[in-house]
RNA sequence: GGGGUCGUAGUUCAGUUGGUUAGAACGCAUGCCUGUCACGCAUGAGGUCGCGAGUUCGAGUCUCGUCGGCCCCGCCA
């Protein structure tokens, strides 16, 4: 094919402005929609920053070009800039247009499966298997640009804070601990493996030992879990680990980067954030996470509950159900239809039903047999708006709270204003908690995590009543980051390992070097993890992580663009000593 | 691992109780059209009803299985 000489390109076609009149200029970009009147054509050329209106008219000197062009033709066009007769207000380059004088077809394209503008009306099937028409959409090249600025923006202000951008690798030790470990297989070592890191946990804590004294690395972290809307097989996180400092001084740290990423979409951000224990969350809220945009709590009706005269619930209450509920505002008027959902909602849920109270056109009612003076009297005493509906469950403490917790966020949806940010810590997380499945302890956060020093005396005695120095960073209901205070004690960190029920050759194979570290100076540290995809989607007011990664899994981690994963050779088996079991 | 929901033209969808030739809109092709910006008008092409089995005289429709998208529970230190 012989090398047509390039135009040269000048401007961005969405930068061109008023200024420009006048002026010839070369533009490159995709065609976004053509109209075709006879002797005349229009078409926008989109490139990165926007749209601008291509004219092509009687002084065109080629116009058999235009048959050619189509949806999604890569071209550059050069002309003159002109003000419109009628401006089109949609547009930022709507006052002006350019008028064809030169066209280049740079590349051809089929007719696309789906266009880039109608991102919104179609299967996100189809815009993963084209995932690179659905990035040229200018919402999503927005948001990857937004996503670069936050990456940047993070990177100065840590720099400016004095911490250090350390890499850590990527080929790494399985964990006994956590979520399930990707593996990758070592060719020269047979039958050993390599796991890609769930996060850079021991690394960052032993560049502490060796006196980095403050670290962050913006990093791929890697679990095979199951995925959700807000989580994806590899994900990003702003990793941060410092020396000598206290939880004070590193929620100030994040608090402000917090401020300044937000100022990027020109929002404020109130500090300091709220803090809230664990305990608490867990009883306002039956979340470690809560929603705080959601106007209501979860209160205890137990009291009031042993004075309703309700078979079903004395039943409940002898066995030592607690029954919680919510106060829904302006909710008294739900259908017997919608509260019928609430209650299934409630059973998928695992519990045995979900009772609601309102006040109808005939006066006060539930869904137990409860008199109606009983209800108007417990809304009188409890100062309950009657327009009020309210909804109780009466369970075992734990899931009772779960399950007003889930109504909460469930009924909640409509409160979740994108405009509002809610930040909160989430303190003093249990250290451990009780795995019933493998019938031991467990970590809570991560087995690196200090117990709080007021609760050292209990690890032996009670060691699910000890609190761990440990934050969760939840915004609108996301847990966006945690992180905690670590041990420097290898006397302790030996103490926890063993209560964790590791064996001591577990604990040597798997953590060896790490207690090894100890030995010789660590210093008291402390660090969290920021979900950076997460914050992403919280500040774009995306509902999926998908929409601010640019290649995704799908919920069941297929890559549906490449087709990963997929097979390998024999020959890559064979060299890897790997047999597959059929 | 479990629950829910969806899968029909390139795309988004409709398709009655199982019944003759599976429709619409957009897109696409061709023609007309000089101020459109969701251009308009006319004509036309375009279907493995996700895949496989079963029930039936007959399946897009019913049953079972399977694959895939999305949401949720478990899981995610």
């Amino acid at each position: 094919m012989a090398e047509k000489k390039l135009l040269k390109r000048e401007t961005y076609c969405g930068a061109v402005r008023e200024e420009a009149v006048g002026r010839t200029v070369t533009v490159y970009g995709w065609v976004n929609n053509m109209r075709e009147l006879g002797g005349l054509t229009f078409f926008d050329l989109r490139d990165r920053e926007g749209l601008l209106q291509i004219v092509v008219n009687e002084t065109f000197s080629s116009p058999e070009i235009l048959k050619s062009i189509g949806k999604e033709t890569v071209l550059a066009v050069s002309g003159l800039i002109v003000k419109r007769a009628k401006a089109n207000s949609d547009l930022p380059s709507g006052r002006i247009e350019l008028i064809a004088s030169d066209i280049e077809i740079l590349a051809a394209s089929e007719v696309p499966p789906f266009i880039p503008e109608n991102r919104a009306n179609v299967s996100e099937e189809l815009r993963f298997k084209h995932r690179y028409i659905d990035l040229r959409n200018l919402a999503m090249q927005q948001n990857f640009k937004l996503r670069s600025k936050v990456n940047l923006l993070s990177r100065n202000f840590l720099d400016k804070e004095g911490f250090l951008d350390i890499e850590t690798p990527m080929l790494t030790n399985a964990t006994p601990e956590g979520a399930r470990d990707y593996l990758v297989p070592s060719r020269i070592y047979k039958g050993k493996m390599f796991a890609l890191p769930q996060s850079p946990q021991q690394f960052k804590q032993l560049l502490m030992v060796a006196g980095f004294e403050r670290y962050f690395q913006i990093t791929r972290c890697f679990r095979d879990e199951d995925l959700r809307a807000d989580r994806q097989p590899e994900f990003t996180q702003i990793d941060i680990e410092m020396s000598f400092a206290e939880p004070n001084e590193l929620f100030a740290i994040v608090e402000r980067l917090m401020r300044e990423i937000f100022a990027l979409r020109s929002r404020d951000v109130a500090l300091p954030f709220r803090r809230l224990p664990y305990r608490e969350a867990m009883e306002k809220y039956g979340s470690d996470k809560p929603d705080l945009r959601i106007p209501y709590q979860i209160q205890d009706f137990t009291a009031a509950a042993r004075s309703w005269n309700s078979d079903l619930l004395n039943a409940a209450l002898a066995e030592g159900a607690k029954v919680k509920g919510l106060v829904i505002p302006d909710a008294g008027g739900f259908s017997r239809k919608q509260l019928d959902e609430i209650n299934e909602t409630g059973k998928k849920l695992g519990g045995k039903g979900v009772i609601w109270m309102k006040k109808g056109d005939d006066g006060f009612k539930a869904s137990l047999k409860i008199a109606a003076e009983t209800i108007a009297a417990f809304y009188e005493k409890d100062r309950i708006d009657p327009g009020a509906l309210v909804l109780l469950v009466a369970d075992p403490e734990a899931r009772a709270l779960f399950l007003a917790g889930k109504l909460r966020e469930h009924l909640g949806k409509k409160f979740q204003d994108k405009d509002r940010l809610e930040f909160l810590w989430v303190t003093d997380f249990p250290l451990f908690f009780y795995n019933e499945e493998e019938k031991r302890l467990d970590s809570n956060h991560h087995p690196f995590t200090a117990p709080s020093p007021e609760d050292i005396p209990l690890l032996e005695s009670q060691p699910l009543a000890v609190k761990a120095i440990a934050y969760d960073l939840v915004l609108n209901g996301v847990e966006v980051g945690g992180g905690s205070k670590r041990i420097h004690d290898i006397a302790m960190q030996k103490k926890v390992f063993q209560m964790l029920n590791l064996e001591d050759k577990e604990i040597e194979d798997k953590f060896g070097f790490f207690l090894n570290a100890l030995k010789f100076g660590a210093p008291p540290h402390l660090g969290i993890a920021l979900g950076f995809d997460r914050l992403l989607m919280l500040l774009t007011g995306e509902d999926s992580i998908r929409e601010i990664i640019a290649f995704p899994k799908t919920t069941s981690s297929l890559c549906l663009l490449t087709g990963s994963p997929s097979s390998v050779s024999q020959r890559q088996l064979d060299e890897l000593g790997i047999t597959i079991k059929k």
